[in-house]
DNA sequence: CAGTGTTCAGGAT
DNA sequence: ATCCTGAACACTG
């Protein structure tokens, strides 16, 4: 199935996507970017109008190396809520600071809710900047 | 080897 | 109750 590219506006900012089928293999954030055709389960869930991405793929989280563990769990952890990186770490047997780099390279935020994750005392970080993170989880929680 | 989107216990305020 | 420290943790470039 052939690779496909485009962009999806959110609030401030734009989502980029390039998926294949229901396979997602990159999203990233920008503070550009023109309207384009983006899976419609995608559009949706921006939108606010869609909670379960659960339809989609993603390739990292297929092999078996350290991150893909991590990526797993925190793709169970439900709209709405989150989670420390503590608990993701104990749930996928390594170190929370392991989880800290695994979200910070994760290539395909959203399908990999890295946003939902969170430090046990306070926010914790995002690549994006924490006002996204917080958008994010704004818009999560008012569904 | 240094550096990480961390955490926890310990001690002082 | 809240605010520092400092050390350890597992993995990556």
């Amino acid at each position: 199935m052939a690779l496909v590219e485009g962009a999806c506006r959110f609030g401030l900012w734009w989502v980029h996507v390039s998926w294949s089928g229901s396979v997602i293999h990159h999203v990233r954030f920008a503070t550009s970017g023109s309207e384009g055709t983006v899976p419609d389960a995608l559009r949706r869930y921006l939108r606010g109008r869609e909670t379960d991405l659960s339809v989609f793929s993603t390739p990292a989280t297929d092999d078996d190396a350290p991150y893909a563990a991590i990526y797993r769990v925190v793709r169970a952890v439900p709209y709405g809520s989150t989670a420390t990186y503590g608990e993701i770490a104990r749930a996928a047997g390594t170190h929370p600071r392991v989880v800290g780099m695994a979200m910070k390279r994760n290539p395909v935020p959203l399908i990999i809710p890295c946003h939902r994750i969170v430090a046990a005392g306070g926010i914790g970080g995002f690549s994006y900047g924490i006002a996204l993170k917080e958008a994010l989880l704004a818009m999560e929680r008012k569904k």
